[in-house]
DNA sequence: TTGACTTGGTTGCGAATGCAACTGATACTG
DNA sequence: CAGTATCAGTTGCATTCGCAACCAAGTCAA
């Protein structure tokens, strides 16, 4: 039994989630910047688009909780790739809805793809029921870990 | 149920990973860089040093999985901040033998205090028993994600 | 010993990040 | 309407990061 009083880095969730989400993430970003030079937060904001369809920026922010400068680069930077198109919002003018265009559905197919393969390697690595009740625990953290005091 | 070909982020377990990461440690970074001024990588250092005593920056890398620049400015930076002291291995003159000075304990102290305070809270958010599960999973995966094929 | 190779650690530099300040458009309030 | 507050998104700037190249010390083999 460990000292109490004594902090102990091993036990302490946030830096163990850290270790895992590092881990876990390396070796699949290798995929997407060796396939098409994208950052973590342009192939986030691929996938939700990917997956909802067209969007604004605001929406993306509200679903990843990325800061929105970093999503605006990252919008920027996938327009300029040809990957996405903004179209000004007819209903306000200040937002733009962001949409795939078709190269940014192909990429988006085939990253989701490779992903999926991913995923599914992974998680019989560690074991599929494991994985399951990983998921539901990691939703209730995402869920409650800034639920009160934490707006970001 | 969903198609199990178009790719959900939702499901994707690193996706998971790094939310669940970003919500835990984003409100704890604001306690050590209010406190302090400090950066994630530096707290790391200074948590590894506390814990087991003095070491080599290598030994460091090792056991974090964190880039060796980033670990020779932390320290660096921590030396400049008076909490950590270098001295050339008798046995290695290349090494660096690390240590904290009293400084470097007393901050240790502080912020490990708080840190246990945080994560009991955290557990206790999210329930005891799931928390306790969620560790062994965690470092499952921490030691199974880049077990083969994955070097960094 | 000498010369080729590895290793601990630092540095340079371009890219990515975070935060605050800003622009233009919209919403509230009287 | 006018005036103010709010909101979508961008930009500037200082900090941090990541990778490659680099230095100095150590190892190995002949």
């Amino acid at each position: 039994m460990p000292d109490p009083t004594e902090f102990d880095l091993e036990r302490f969730l946030p830096y163990l989630l850290n270790q895992a989400a590092e881990a876990t993430s390396k070796s699949f970003q290798a995929t997407y910047k060796a396939a098409y030079g994208m950052t973590r937060t342009q192939w986030r904001v691929l996938a939700n688009l990917g997956k909802f369809g067209a969007m604004t920026a605001r929406d993306i922010c509200a679903i990843t909780h990325v800061e929105k400068t970093k999503v605006s680069r990252a919008v920027s930077t996938l327009e300029e790739n040809g990957l996405l198109s903004r179209a000004t919002s007819p209903l306000d003018r200040r937002a733009e809805i962001l949409s795939l265009t078709d190269r940014g559905r192909e990429v988006f197919a085939d990253l989701g793809q490779k992903a999926i393969d991913y995923d599914r390697a992974l998680r019989a690595r560690i074991g599929p029921k494991i994985a399951a009740q990983l998921d539901e625990r990691l939703r209730r953290i995402i869920a409650r870990a800034g639920a009160d005091g934490d707006g970001d």
